[in-house]
DNA sequence: TTCATACTTCGACCGTAGCCGAAGCATCGT
DNA sequence: ACGATGCTTCGGCTACGGTCGAAGTATGAA
């Protein structure tokens, strides 16, 4: 047994699905809470809490707390590198998450990525957004136009009562399928919420893939068109 | 969830100790033995080839037949990269195998890598033999010359034994502690077996650590002297 | 052929780690 | 002061993966 650092600690602590979740969630770099990684995980909040704790422990995480709120990043861009040449190599070795099934097209096409919509349509809905004057676009940061807050009024949100809750209206999700942000935040959220309320869409049980139904579609289609 | 490359796949796989080590006892390049690599992790045959299987499935091993052995080598350099960078990582947080207890100063000293003699008098002896000519080294390359093999003779080491053997006579191997190569090979294991039949060393329980006799610390010196 | 060596497969055991429900702190809003 | 929200701790359950003994297969040696 020769000497030397010990990477099986370190390839444990990411060796853990939730924990590997977690983990890329925080890839963006952006802080994120504890409930919202335990979502990114999966799991529950006393687990996620567990996750946590031992992440930080083994150096891969901070955490700085903010009132009732604990907010966790990684530790320092090294542990940014590693996952991204993680993730390099394991794309090279061909290991995908969630193996190829029938569910892979449809998540590619409308999935929930959190608690918005994110694949194809997460993409074409931000981009017609964009592209319509509803939302200004500056580099990553996305802000809504007074053009684009009436517009979602008349549709149904209440954009007043998004913009008083701490968490931002709009932010700018990146997703792996397509390479293109899609639209997240307060406002993602309402909106994904909105389709299934209104039953243009449904989720799948057990699954993050979004079903829309044919009515629902043609509704979506007509919202968010895209110039061509 | 987002969708991407499954680093948690890879990551399991290389967190678990035993594969971590057999992973790291292949780093210096050379194909080495189901046998060698179970002795390397610390494990029974029968588990080392349950990970080696897993490992292959896996592609980071690859492994070829030869007669009754079964050579393994990491993959290609992809992963050795990897494991590397993983080292790199993990030494950054301070995270060392086998906590340092008080036996790492006597590993640091001498110890037995695989089935040679490593640590500080491994490096001296391979310099001693390299400086009295008796080993030729060409880059990594060691050869034994002429006069090594009758100076080794004289102590009661069947060369030409060896010689018939598949494996080669002379290996350099890098050690972690040193950072500096020592002898392997059947030559490197004829040597420390010498030492211990002589009754100069002796191998300590449930370590890898080296503990010469005064007699035999003495012999040892006066037969591998350092020119200064 | 027969034996020895190298390795795999099978089967069973067991410990650890992940998981969640419930309860406990802590902080904020009112 | 009170309840709501965010998070941690505790306790107990469970399952998966690592482990080895024993038996089976393959190859080489005598």
């Amino acid at each position: 047994m020769k000497e030397g650092p010990d990477i099986a600690q370190i390839a444990a602590l990411i060796g853990d699905p939730a924990r590997a979740n977690m983990l890329t969630s925080l890839m963006g770099g952006r802080a994120l809470t504890a409930t919202e990684l335990a979502a990114a995980g999966g799991i529950t909040l006393q687990t996620a809490s567990a996750h946590l704790a031992k992440l930080e422990a083994g150096g891969l995480l901070s955490q700085r707390k903010q009132g009732r709120h604990r907010y966790f990043t990684l530790a320092d861009d090294g542990v940014g590198k590693l996952l991204e040449s993680m993730m390099g190599f394991a794309a090279s070795r061909g290991h995908l998450r969630h193996q190829p099934g029938p569910k892979e097209p449809a998540l590619r096409k409308a999935r929930i990525c959190y608690d918005h919509l994110a694949g194809d349509y997460g993409v074409r809905m931000l981009d017609s957004l964009v592209s319509q004057g509803a939302i200004a676009a500056i580099d990553e940061a996305l802000s809504l136009t007074n053009k684009g807050e009436a517009q979602l009024k008349s549709i149904g949100i209440d954009v007043g009562g998004l913009r008083s809750s701490r968490r931002p209206l709009c932010r700018s999700c990146l997703d792996w399928s397509e390479r293109r942000a899609h639209l997240a935040g307060s406002l993602g959220k309402a909106l994904l919420f909105n389709f299934l309320e209104a039953g243009w869409a449904r989720r799948t049980a057990n699954s993050r893939s979004i079903q829309f139904t044919p009515e629902g579609e043609r509704r979506f289609m007509a919202l968010f068109p895209i110039e061509r």
